[in-house]
DNA sequence: GGGGTATTTGACCTGGAGGTACAAAATACG
DNA sequence: CGTATTTTGTACCTCCAGGTCAAATACCCC
């Protein structure tokens, strides 16, 4: 009935998730999502009310799928304390790489727009939550097996794993190799 | 010789960090800045050369003062443990009673610029080390009094305190209220 | 192939960011 | 008291952010 779009949505929320993860909401200009994109800026904003609207989609985009490949690597073989260190070596790895240091989307957001932007806020909040509760699964698995003591607060650590997974992600921020990263994933896991 | 100027340059440094800590870098405009510090923009880009220049010290400042601040906490009597504890309670109650939600500035300046910004990078880094340098002080003291084991890696456990509080003060822009917070930093204490 | 609907393109608009220029004002010094 | 020197305030400038609109375009369906 109508002409259809040239660009599938998803593929566009994607690359805008790209650019605001790397330069803030403040920082992007419609100009260069345009660009980045390949269409002009009337189209976007036919199809995303406004850029904080466009914005809220690449954050949740983030969320149900940037967010959720990290997660996954909870779930390679190996011992719960595997995986835990597993993860947050690998984290580091990939934040120290980066040549942008994007580190994590939510908690760039968390940190811009927190107390000014309700939206953003909510999903920053809910990004914690389900890393918090992934961590938890992960530690309830363990003291299931036996391999880790039943008497240990599960929720206690997964906050603290949550709390510790947020700290690396900023001083990745600005760190120039591993080593101090890597103690700390290695000392906090001696509370377990 | 020459007119005076009107104001201390101290004075209108310190408005300056409240601007930016508040709104961020890209956030913040030259024209808030003049009707904070109350003078026309004409002085201050007589003064300073440019934002980014005033954004340097008033980044500056924080960590001369700002921090510092909140260091002197752990001067306070008690044990090692107590004083650690202390300063990170502290910290969560001053942060989740801000209606703004500011955090610490050196944070934030590490999310928003790290990498793009290799002056301001370079003034969060710094202000990490001094937090860490601060932490270590405390448990070597401890260690010396014999209230802490003298087998601890003192300088894996400053880190570790340094990534906890870290993480503490990202967490609470989105907290609503202590209790997780305060769960961390009981259960991160188990390692002492 | 023409109508109806939705998308695209690009021009256009307003406001404000970031900064400069300059004349007027205020001092210390001779 | 006049002058050199610096600060101040205002006006001004350019550029771009963020967004709107009209016309042109493309498709589906009959």
């Amino acid at each position: 009935m109508a002409r259809p779009r040239k660009f599938k949505p998803e593929a566009v929320v994607e690359k805008a998730m790209e650019v605001f993860w790397t330069k803030g909401y403040a920082g992007t200009t419609p100009q260069e999502l345009g660009e980045r994109m390949g269409l002009g800026r009337g189209s976007l904003y036919n199809t995303f009310d406004s850029k904080h609207g466009l914005f809220e989609h690449a954050l949740r985009h983030y969320l149900e799928h940037e967010s959720v490949k990290l997660l996954a690597l909870l779930k390679q073989p190996g011992s719960a304390r595997q995986r835990l260190r597993g993860l947050m070596l690998a984290i580091i790895r990939l934040d120290l790489a980066d040549p942008e240091r994007r580190g994590c989307m939510a908690i760039n957001t968390a940190i811009e727009l927190a107390g000014r932007d309700e939206a953003a806020t909510k999903l920053a909040a809910r990004m914690f939550d389900q890393t918090e509760a992934a961590f938890l699964a992960v530690i309830e698995e363990g003291q299931r097996t036996g391999e880790l003591a039943a008497s240990l607060d599960a929720e206690a650590l997964a906050s603290l794993l949550l709390n510790t997974l947020t700290g690396l992600r900023v001083l990745g921020k600005t760190a120039q190799d591993a080593t101090r990263l890597e103690r700390i994933v290695d000392t906090v896991l001696k509370v377990f």
